[in-house]
DNA sequence: CTGAAAGCGCTTACAG
DNA sequence: CTGAAAGCGCTTACAG
């Protein structure tokens, strides 16, 4: 608010309205409902509950007022209206990457599904750790929007009791936020279930390559499910987690890359690797490429997401249903604005499914003992 | 404005105002300037000045107002304040599909940008060709932006005119559409370069795959523009342009796939591919591998755009800076709403430049007849 | 079924 | 430098 702002710096907008004319069609002024309701000779009252199609209006009236505001092409200034029933008819959605495929189709998604129900969508892009904390500083987004939809954001207590300030309908898409309604997969499942697809094939020596998200820490986030399905994967097949096997560092495609870099220039390399998400094991499979280690043959990759280019770089990955997921956000929202459903008791997960392609395979070297382990004793 | 709009159905939000406090501190409803202005014992005009920073406001009023503010926690209201200055804070940007990198990543720099101006972004994503004809009809942004932005949008006259029935400062992202200011590559350069680059190795039979666009005809288009790059090389070069190598199908990485079987299950099969964009390059590597065709040792493959995957999959391309153009967009933009800029002169174009890769090479076959031609003569 | 009036929360000339 | 008043364009009780 305070700041230079281009708000403050505009000029005034020309608002010549000069003489308007009987019809006020000889102005350059946007017609206004008092133009509507002189042209359809009714009051502005009832050219309001004509457009709106609320209240008792009889159908002449009625059509009189829509052909006059069709005339004038007339639109309602929602500000006006909006400052009179406390509505904005907009949604803001919270995304930390924009321009990642993830948050790019649940946008496009959620976008979707609140047209459907004439909600607009106010986009705020986080990017780096500095902008987030910005966003939770000003909450630019005071005041203007009527609900919230985070996708995958990662909240602190600090951020979202922020967040919950605005006394807003909030639903966290892809993430779990203790005491936010949400719309998401089993994280902890979906890295269980890639991780025991590897451990079922053999390997041992699994690494794990989280995407690192600024400073937040691993643990208490979707990502820390993640990574807590994969130990308990890992713990429960009895395979110790090597410490040294599990990276953290720079998020997506180049994240990969330098987390797998890393892992075969060690002394100890896996066999197999699990990527926190698609973008991650894309990296890593670039690494191994320009490593010229072989996949599956030297190590495997898995993912999770079933990214659009998963398929292309026949990666096996567990796949989550992100559009379904932004829909389902879109959709909630709508219910809880309308007051049908109570935030608390919404919370919807989502299923995954392992699709398996050619960058998974057995580990070489221990295809002896596993068929020595699968024969039948004695 | 008709229909099922949530709009209409919405519950009246509850104001429960009530007694409102000597401070206003007591109520439920947020705090308002005449709060502020209670708290600070001073008018509201006086807050309004204070706050914005407009007009003389002694220092020590200043001070207080802003405490009095942050104390109450007040935000102004933009649909209040917007009602009289006329402006909105907000500015719209029109995507034909969120979620693919070229216009997420543009977006997301257009966020950005405008972000730094406190400008807020309301995203249109118009999808498939009955969104775009509805949103075109219905123009839901009317009233409630300053400004719009398009990124890659062709657009006939027909909806130009709508658009420009607004009456807003349009500027037109990574798509040439006469009258409007622009920021954009030259795309005819950008895919004369990737041809001549190609005809420079040796490849006399090029095909062309293109992403189609609905039923927008190619031509007239920003992509038209590509394709006319390609044919201009082709004939410059000696080369005719054979129809069978010019493809249009489905957009993105599926139609690079179809388009590419396609052309291999052709008779006269190409020695190499321009693909409008790498989207539609991945795909049509995709195929290639699943055919058993060497990349490049059978078929050279270029692109368009350096996307963030064209490295990993060693893709030759034409590299055009998707968040520069969005950064200028939202400059320009602002330019303009600040009066600095008068729309019509304001067209940018932005450099391009040839990423080589190892998705191509000579052509196999042609490599003696190459030779034969470039040695010397007699 | 319809209208007159009040009010939503601001900003802006206009006076002082 | 500050305030009282009007007005931005709507919607909503309240009467009729």
């Amino acid at each position: 608010m305070s700041g230079k702002r281009l708000h403050a710096v505009l000029p005034r907008l020309t608002r010549e309205g000069g003489a308007v004319a009987d019809d006020g069609e000889r102005t350059r002024r946007p017609p206004t409902i008092v133009d509507v309701a002189a042209r359809a000779g009714v009051s502005p009252a009832t050219v309001s509950r004509s457009l709106r199609g609320a209240g008792k209006v009889s159908p002449a009236t009625r059509r009189r007022v829509l052909e006059a505001a069709r005339a004038l092409n007339y639109v309602t200034s929602p500000q006006a209206s909006g400052l009179v029933t406390g509505r904005t008819g907009t949604v803001a959605v919270v995304v930390p990457f924009a321009s990642r495929w993830y948050f790019a189709t649940a946008l496009a998604a959620v976008t979707d599904g609140l047209r459907e129900a004439g909600l607009g969508v106010l986009l705020y892009h986080l990017g780096g750790a500095a902008h987030r904390d910005a966003f939770f500083e000003e909450l630019p987004l005071a005041r203007r929007v009527d609900a919230v939809i985070t996708v995958s954001l990662w909240l602190d207590d600090t951020h979202k009791s922020r967040l919950q300030e605005l006394e807003l309908p909030i639903v966290a898409l892809g993430a779990r936020i203790p005491g936010l309604p949400q719309v998401a997969i089993d994280d902890e499942a979906a890295a269980r279930t890639a991780t025991t697809y590897l451990l079922n094939l053999g390997h041992e020596r699994i690494a794990y390559i989280a995407g690192a998200h600024d400073d937040i820490e691993l643990g208490f986030t979707s990502l820390g499910d993640r990574l807590g399905g994969y130990v308990a994967a890992m713990e429960e097949a009895g395979c110790s987690v090597d410490e040294d096997l599990v990276l953290s560092g720079v998020a997506g495609l180049h994240g990969g890359d330098a987390a797998m870099t890393e892992l075969v220039s060690g002394t100890a390399r896996p066999t197999a690797v699990l990527a926190e998400y698609d973008e991650l094991a894309f990296g890593a499979l670039w690494a191994l490429r320009r490593a010229g280690i072989r996949v599956p043959a030297d190590i495997s990759v898995v993912g999770i997401d079933d990214h659009e280019m998963a398929a292309p770089l026949d990666l096996t990955t567990v796949r989550q249903p992100v559009a379904d997921l932004g829909h389902a956000a879109a959709t909630l929202i709508l219910d809880v604005l309308r007051g049908d459903t109570r935030p608390e008791a919404a919370t919807t997960t989502f299923p995954t499914q392992l699709i398996v392609r050619g960058s998974t395979a057995p580990p070489s070297r221990s295809r002896k003992r596993e068929r020595a382990t699968s024969a039948p004793a004695g």
